[in-house]
DNA sequence: CTGTTAGCGCCTTCAT
DNA sequence: ATGAAGGCGCTAACAG
């Protein structure tokens, strides 16, 4: 196949007319005469011919492509928002470029740099820390549209929920179910304002309910908080519920109270946050502050999609506060009357 | 911030060299004296200059950017794939351009298309069926490095793992362990070539044992899949175990057992297939096949890097099979003597 | 070792 | 309604 002159001079040479119209066709076809239209289209179509992106963005200046900056996709929070900016994307004639940064403040500097180079037209993001981040700095120097998903700050325009609140109500729903030793476990809080923002509501709750807040129990490794968790559960005196920063710390606090002997929720009533889809489909199913993981990637793409349209990045002002929803799950019930 | 004028002959102005040498400093290091090269790295960190990827790309014909196709990241089996293609991506200068096709061939043919036109170096992609694919003709066509993901077939490069042995293997552990009634789970069949050639596996493991297959049991719904296999666990004969297509079925099933009523593992022994990460903190642990997920995503990276390096792209003979791992998980168990 | 020159493929005035 | 021409930012020959 003669692959190599597959460009816009081919379709017009063979069409007989010039490039001019043949871009015209693809960009403004009511500039055209249906008939030159008509067979330009064709012609195209018969050779296979598409527009080259790389040429159109560089005399453009516009990608159609967004960058997304994400921690992990081993957290399926992270991979349900994802699919959902990605379908959102591709619903809007956009394509994705997404990196991971692994919760490290530089690899969000280098994936924001290396996406400003790539011309996307704006990115998504989730920082570590929004009040003190260089990446978010160069995308003001920038001036590139962008919004933080998860991210709560009111100099940034944000789609989160409000973790604060969804904290206070679990632990008020807790209270309200007899619990009175409840504990909350987070990973390194240090290094997540998601997680200090649930730590703010949990205490506010405690406060709400008259009730002593245990020391947090930080969990930072992943790989031995099992261990951690049974370690912690075997101590007294033990918390008779457990408020986890997330799903997954949540489904190891759970596997971390069996290794111990514990019965959960009749023992130990769990109770996680973020509301990955799997948790419903487990034995016990997992109690949980349900996101909406989708939509929070939706939105994002249709701020951006809207603020290039409208010409202005977004500001603090579109931030969307959504929703939450408390799962009822099995991992949670009223104390026992006996451990009360 | 003259934001516009950021280009390479606003670095070789302000460094008081051309613009070549801007651009050798950049690509070719070595050809420019150290003197030079210090002075416009400097000068280029001042600006915070950076290449555009677009000109670059134009220019010379390669984006350094990959295309991957895939069904869903709400399977965390394509999540912890993506994640390993997209830090590998990262190491060797790679960005990456995913998109979702939801199982959906007219989408991977589409996908394939918008990739094709975004000037990718390569492809990584997981499809419904190799043998019958318009993408894969594309592709073919194109003349475009591409690599297959988790697919096994004997036309085209692929990284996988020999599911048939994995699944044999599974049902002859099962039958060492005093199963003889082991019912195989799958999805829709016809819409996987994982899943049929599990089932090839299943069968010729069951063959084997010397034991009779009942019916595959197809939950094609994945709303409706609790409910369904509920329904069949209180269908007579029941099985003493199960083996499940994928490790979302296999939770799917712990909780239908447990909805009716059954101990796992003592009532119902559950094996799964994928390996995914969270299935090793279930309790109980799920007992599945492992695949290196990660890994396949790493490799199909490495492969496709390496095609372009050497100028061409890979063939079937490139084909990497990856070995697999038995995790003997707490789902699965010897059959309880009353139930044999 | 460095500068000059000529496009990569496309879109977009400007002219017809 | 259509065509001609210039340049987006960069790299790769070719000179010097």
């Amino acid at each position: 196949m003669s692959k190599e002159l597959l460009n816009i001079h081919a379709v017009a040479a063979r069409a007989g007319v010039s490039a001019a119209t043949v871009s015209r066709v693809f960009n403004l076809p009511d500039k055209v005469a249906p008939a030159t239209r008509e067979l330009v289209t064709r012609t195209a179509n018969e050779l296979g011919y598409q527009p080259n992106a790389s040429a159109r963005t560089l005399r453009t200046q516009r990608s159609r492509v967004l960058g997304v900056v994400l921690p992990t996709l081993l957290n399926p929070v992270f991979a349900e928002c994802l699919q959902g900016i990605a379908l959102a994307a591709a619903a809007h004639g956009y394509a994705i470029l997404p990196a991971m940064t692994s919760y490290d403040e530089a690899q969000e500097r280098q994936a924001v740099d290396q996406l400003l180079a790539a011309s996307v037209d704006g990115m998504i993001l989730t920082v570590s820390n929004p009040s003190d981040s260089a990446a978010l700095l160069r995308l003001r120097a920038a001036a590139l549209p962008y919004v933080l998903a998860y991210n709560a700050h009111p100099e940034h325009p944000c789609i989160s929920v409000d973790g604060e609140a969804a904290a206070a109500d679990v632990v008020a729903r807790l209270a309200a179910l007899g619990h009175r030793r409840i504990a909350m476990v987070s990973g390194t809080l240090a290094a997540s304002d998601r997680a200090q923002q649930r730590y703010r509501g949990y205490l506010r709750g405690m406060a709400a309910a008259a009730l002593q807040a245990p020391a947090l129990v930080e969990v930072p490794f992943v790989a031995t908080a099992v261990e951690a968790l049974s370690h912690y559960l075997q101590t007294q005196p033990r918390p008779t519920a457990l408020f986890c920063s997330n799903d997954l710390l949540a489904i190891r606090s759970i596997r971390a109270a069996h290794l111990t002997g514990l019965n959960v929720p009749q023992d130990l009533a769990v109770v996680g946050f973020d509301g990955i889809a799997i948790g419903q489909d487990l034995t016990p199913a997992l109690c949980t502050i349900v996101q909406p993981n989708h939509d929070i990637g939706r939105h994002g793409v249709e701020l951006l999609v809207h603020a290039v349209v409208r010409g202005s990045p977004p500001g603090p002002g579109d931030s969307l506060c959504l929703p939450y929803r408390f799962y009822s799950g099995e991992s949670c019930c009223a104390v026992a009357a006996a451990t009360a």
